[in-house]
DNA sequence: GTCTATATACAGATAGAC
DNA sequence: GTCTATCTGTATATAGAC
C-alpha cells in the first residue's frame, strides 16, 4: 500500500504532470513524457496511478486546493470598504492574469466536457467558495446598515466578472501579454468606482 | 486547381470537421472520423486540405463569419436606449449560452495556444466588432447629449462582461444545463438597470 | 479527383526481471 | 516498487490504381 499524502515519487510525478499539462495540455502531453519529467519509469507511474485520466483527476485536485489557497490569503481586515474591496480584487486579478491561473482555466473547461466531476470539482473548490466569500462580505456591509444591496449574490458575480475587463479575453486568445500590476490596478480604479455607485447604492 | 468557395464536397468537409470538433475537440476528432461524417475518402480530404491544422483554421475562419452575422443582426433601431441595450443583450445572450457558442469559446482558446493566429482571426473577426459597435452606439449617446460616459471602451465591455452573470462559468463547467429564455431575461433584467446607474450615469 | 490500402510514428497500458 | 522492453490500437499522412 502506498502513502497516498508523503509519497516523494507520487508527488514528483503529480508535480511534474501538473507543470506539462498547464504547459502544453492535457492532450498533448504522453505518459512517457510525464514519467521521463518525474523522472520514474512508466510502470511506476501506472503503479500510483491506474490511468491517465486519474493522474488528470488528482493534478486538478491538487491545483484548486493551491489556488483556493492563494485566493483565501486576501484577508478582510479593515473597516474601509473600497480598501477591501481592492484587496479582494488585487488578489483575484493575481490569481487569474497569472500563468498558471490562464493555463488551469484553459484546462478546466477544456477536459471538464469529458469528465463531468471535474467541472464539479473545480467549481466547489474553486470558484463557490470565492463567490460565497465575498458574497458573505457584502451581506455583512447589509447587516450593519453600511449598504442596501438588492442582491448580494448577482452583485459578488458581478465584480468578478467585471474585473476581467478588457485584458481577460485577449490573454486567453494569446493576443496580447499577461498585464503588469500597472495594467492590473488600471482595471481595478476602473472597476471599484462603478461597483460602489451601481451595485452598493451607497447610503454613505 | 480546386475552387475555394463553392466546391461542395470541400463545403461539406468544412461543415463535417466544424460539427466534430465543435462536439467533441479538436484533438478527440481524427482525420479519419472528419472524413468518415463528410463523407469522403481520406485521399480527398488531404487533396483539400494540406493537414488537420489548415483544416482546423479554415474551420475556425468559418465560424467566425457566421457567429459574427448572428451579432451583427442586432440591429438598432429605437430611440429608447434601453430596449436597445436588450436587443444588444438578448442576441449576446443567445450565442453565448448556445451550444456552439460554448464550444467554439472551448475551442478557440483551446487551440489558440498552439496556433496564435487563430486567437488573432477569433478576436478581430468575432470579439472586436461587436465591441466596437457597442462603443459607437455609446459615443453616439454622448454625442446626443443624452449621456456623458466616461470611458465608452471601458464600458462596453463591462456590459458583455456582466451578462455573463452567475451563468457562464457553470456552463462552460458543464455542471449546470443551458439557461432558457426565462432564464437569459433574468440576467438581462439584473444587468441592465445596474448598468444604466452605474456606467451610463444618466442625464434623464 | 477520388478511391483502397498502407507506411510510419506514437499513444496508453502491461509483462516479467530484479 | 521499480525498472526495461513490449503489446496493441490508432493517429497523421501518403502511394498507387482508376
Amino acid at each position: 500500500m502506498i502513502s497516498k499524502s508523503i509519497d516523494p515519487k507520487r508527488q514528483a510525478i503529480i508535480e511534474a504532470a501538473t507543470r506539462m499539462f498547464l504547459a502544453h495540455g492535457y492532450r498533448n502531453v504522453s505518459m512517457d513524457k510525464i514519467a521521463q519529467a518525474a523522472p520514474v519509469s512508466k510502470a511506476t507511474l501506472y503503479n500510483h496511478f491506474d490511468s491517465k485520466n486519474a493522474l488528470l483527476a488528482a493534478v486538478v485536485s491538487n491545483l484548486c486546493a493551491s489556488l483556493l489557497q492563494t485566493m483565501s490569503e486576501a484577508v478582510i481586515d479593515s473597516d474601509d470598504v473600497e480598501k477591501n474591496l481592492k484587496k479582494i480584487a488585487a488578489s483575484f486579478m493575481d490569481l487569474f492574469f497569472s500563468e498558471d491561473g490562464m493555463a488551469g482555466y484553459r484546462l478546466f473547461i477544456t477536459e471538464s466536457r469529458d469528465f463531468p466531476e471535474l467541472g464539479q470539482l473545480v467549481y466547489e473548490s474553486g470558484a463557490l467558495p470565492a463567490l460565497t466569500g465575498l458574497e458573505n462580505y457584502l451581506r455583512r456591509l447589509n447587516d450593519d446598515g453600511r449598504f442596501s444591496i438588492a442582491d448580494p449574490a448577482f452583485a459578488a458575480n458581478a465584480f468578478f466578472n467585471l474585473l476581467k475587463g478588457d485584458l481577460y479575453f485577449p490573454c486567453l486568445l494569446g493576443i496580447r501579454p499577461l498585464p503588469l500590476g500597472d495594467e492590473k490596478n488600471r482595471v481595478i480604479n476602473e472597476v471599484i468606482p462603478f461597483y460602489l455607485q451601481g451595485i452598493l447604492h451607497a447610503d454613505q
